[in-house]
DNA sequence: GACGAAGAACTAAGGTCTTAGTAGTAATGC
DNA sequence: GCATTACTACTAAGACCTTAGTTCTTCGTC
């Protein structure tokens, strides 16, 4: 009656794991103690959890560790626009059908935008063929 | 040690469930049995399975269910826009730093689109402001 | 070299998720 | 009415997640 075993892909990254990747990918090498540094005032993990998901994330081959003195630094190997993509992929396949401008007319629709963003997706789609 | 006790929140729909709703959405309104059929036949799932997650789903408060005969006919509570928007505005909230911009560039340069998905998406952005 | 502090490894505990068996209940057929 | 069958509720069980305490190791200091 249990799970499958997961086999090897990809997994996404739980919600701590992708906090603390923000930091890994802002500050490029960082030990447990930039980490918690890092985290916001209200935030308040514990020493041993920022350290025990650091290790998580290396096992799972996002980040690797040197030995630095007494600790550790970690810094990552997943970049952080490979991680973007994937995650985009992720959800235009399993929310939007497989369809990316469904995925944007949903936002255009229903996230605020600001006039410069609108602006600035605009530009982006400048070099991208399609006049019709 | 545990996590701790998660406050109410729209809690994402989780892959199975998210699964199923693809075909409450689609069809209105469901037996179990509908959806074990409208399954892939690669997706063998027990009807107990999919029983237990319509159950699931119900608790969460994103279908209801009516009597019918023997069984229940369940159908969406949540509709599938206003879902594709919660995971939208997450997606951009938690790995797009909040600006919306930043996923479309994402998405133009990383996700292959065919070139009527661009001209579909220009259109879309003709209705918003920031002709700049 | 002994001691204290900092850090890593180990471990635990409570929670969710997924899958599905078991048992009970209600409708159907004879 | 009784057996069969379909369906639901209950429950289990393993996997994984989050948080953090405990213990062990290592390094610097005197």
């Amino acid at each position: 009656m249990a799970r499958q075993p997961e086999p090897e892909a990809p997994r996404p990254l739980t919600p701590v794991e992708l906090e603390l990747m923000h930091i890994v990918w802002k500050q490029g090498e960082v030990s447990v103690a930039d980490v918690l540094a890092a985290l916001p005032a209200e935030r308040a993990l514990a020493y041993t959890s920022v350290s025990t998901v650091l290790r998580i994330l290396e096992q799972k081959g996002v980040v690797v560790s040197r030995k630095q003195g007494r600790g550790h630094l970690y810094s990552a190997t997943l970049p952080r626009e490979t991680y973007e993509a994937q995650s985009l992929r992720h959800l235009v396949d399993t929310v939007f059908d497989g369809t990316p401008s469904a995925l944007v007319a949903r936002l255009v629709e229903a996230v605020p935008l600001a006039p410069d963003e609108v602006e600035q997706i605009r530009k982006l789609l400048k070099g991208k063929a399609g006049r019709s």
